[in-house]
RNA sequence: CGGGGCGUAGCACAGCCUGGUAGUGCGCACGGUUUGGGACCGUGAGGUCGCAAGUUCGAAUCUUGCCGCCCCGACCA
């Protein structure tokens, strides 16, 4: 016992390094060592910027395709607009300017000179102060609108249908790598309408291609609904929303889309000729999602052992891990497998064949898991003797051994098995952290213990504050796919006509 | 902005209390043995101990100031 014991003490240090910190016991350690040995961001040396490795950026350029293929497929363009804004413009829509204000980085001069003090250092040249300030977009409603004067005359101009691709930056007092970071990549699309139903339309259209992106390609199940006054985006009518359940039992806003009404037509005053000649305001909509999904997508399915990618967002899909001893074994698994690695990549399937001496198999295994590809395949020369591969599962961590003939037509379906199953399997887990909550010590005791509560509400700004401030939940939205029904509000009494998603959120 | 922690090799840390040769593990380079779940042996490279000032014969270590990072709260996609 003792030779154990001690052998254990002695090499702690060393296990320590390899194993991730426990999900069950600390969730935030776990996401942030998962984001970093996953090799997907790490923390930069400029406060609360990160850096996107090429990994975690594979992913993203994943998620943009199949979201612009979606933006397209709509009818949408794609456009790019500055990354600075004047001061002015963002003062002409009045809840817009509030809201974004305390969070915004200012340019004031536009010139360094070497200081006359001290050798080798900068000093901003006073000389160069700028007219006005410009505000480094913290959203680029301002500018945009500001441009769609120009654009739009008659109905004939309508609608506009613009996305633009970018970063944008809000100086957030407290940043976590993907989830809240003081620069940020997104989407943001921008639309203009002749009437108020066709712009109504659009968000809510754009709220379901957020939505069936989340769960076909990340495989994360989402709620749709509409904010609360106090959450709603500042200088929308209207805010609608994505909000997805991460394991811990918090709530993450995945994606927005708003109906701006014609607040921000009104603001820069864009308006068009009607088919009768009349002037009159354009409707607007924006709608966007960040790599904050990113954040998501690691919360939503990884576990102990690293990260678990859905397929159809996994930059390798399938790895192949040859085991060998001398070079004249990897020559013969090599010509055995170039055929099936080929059938794969003419299948769309993203493959690897690591090569690497470097690392022995069981490195690769574990490594391989810790990024989360879904498929791992061993060849080895029992293999070659049985005429056989070993198939690994990322998502069940399983195993087993498939005949090589026909693998790629297996592995094709195994893929969208794995999609599906990930999905399954979040699916579940919300269904079993989401609660039908009707007394206040009920809700008080559940939202300790975490997860999503269907719960009546009032529908004043009072009873959701009051609320917040005992317990730190928000209501995350009103659902749509909530019936309506009568009841009373869980913390008031007063009555109610339907229940609303609270949570504690990120 | 409050509360806590931390800055020593690429990474994780020890050394600091009680001042005197800068260390361990991982990683890295080279050579050899290994390879079906994170291999091993040998040799070697790698440091303005966050920055600045002070105390001292002498500072990673003591004092003061500054800077930065992380965690927990208040604000937020």
């Amino acid at each position: 016992m003792s030779h154990f014991a001690l052998s254990f003490l002695f090499h702690t240090k060393n296990y320590m390094s390899k194993i991730l910190p426990k999900r069950s016991e600390n969730y935030s350690e776990w996401y942030n060592e998962i984001v970093k040995r996953a090799d997907l961001a790490e923390n930069s040396a400029v406060r609360g910027c990160m850096v996107i490795k090429p990994y975690g950026y594979a992913i993203w350029e994943k998620m943009q395709r199949a979201l612009d293929d979606m933006f397209k497929e709509t009818g949408h363009q794609n456009a790019y607009f500055p990354l600075f804004v004047p001061k002015s413009f963002l003062e002409k829509e009045e809840g817009h300017a509030a809201g974004f204000a305390k969070e915004c980085a200012v340019v004031t001069h536009y010139r360094l000179k070497a200081d006359p003090n001290e050798k080798g250092k900068l000093i901003v040249d006073e000389n160069s102060k700028l007219e006005e300030e410009l505000i480094v977009r913290p959203t680029s409603e301002a500018v945009i609108w500001n441009t769609y004067k120009t654009w739009v005359q008659s109905w004939r101009d309508l609608p506009l249908l613009i996305n633009q691709w970018a970063n944008v930056v809000r100086w957030e007092m407290r940043t976590r790598v993907f989830l809240r970071t003081a620069e940020f990549l997104w989407q943001e699309g921008h639309t203009a309408h002749a009437t108020e139903e066709e712009a109504r339309s659009e968000t809510r259209q754009m709220l379901d291609v957020y939505a069936t992106f989340a769960e076909n390609f990340m495989a994360m199940p989402v709620i749709k609904g509409a904010k609360t006054e106090t959450e709603r985006f500042a200088g929308a009518v209207d805010t609608l929303c994505i909000e997805a359940l991460m394991q811990d039992g918090k709530a993450l806003q995945s994606g927005t889309s708003h109906f701006l009404g014609q607040n921000f037509a009104k603001a820069f005053d864009v308006q068009f000729v009607n088919k009768e000649n009349t002037l009159e305001y354009v409707w607007g909509t924006s709608w966007g999602v960040s790599t904050r999904l990113m954040g998501a997508l690691v919360m939503a399915h990884s576990d102990d052992n690293g990260l678990v990618l859905p397929p159809r967002l996994a930059p390798i899909q399938v790895v192949i891990v040859p085991i060998y001893r001398v070079e004249e074994d990897l020559q013969k698994i090599s010509e055995r497998i170039e055929p099936v690695i080929k059938e794969l990549k003419a299948g769309g399937i993203s493959v690897k064949y690591d090569t690497d001496d470097k690392y022995k198999p069981g490195y690769k295994f574990a490594e391989y898991e810790l990024r989360g590809v879904p498929v791992r395949l061993g060849i080895g020369m029992r293999d070659l003797e049985n005429g056989t591969i070993e198939v690994a599962r990322r998502d069940q961590l399983s195993k087993e051994s498939r005949p090589i003939e026909g693998i790629a037509n297996y592995i094709k379906d195994l893929l969208g098995e794995i999609q599906q199953n990930i999905y399954q399997k979040a699916l579940k887990f919300r269904e079993q952290n989401t609660f039908r909550v009707d007394t206040w010590e009920e809700f008080q005791a559940q939202i300790e213990k975490g997860g999503f509560i269907l719960a009546h509400w009032d529908g004043t700004v009072e009873t959701e504050e009051a609320i917040k401030a005992e317990t730190k939940a928000t209501i995350r939205c009103i659902p749509f796919d909530e019936a309506e029904e009568d009841g009373m509000d869980v913390y008031s009494g007063n009555p109610s006509k339907q229940r609303v998603v609270f949570a504690r959120a990120y």
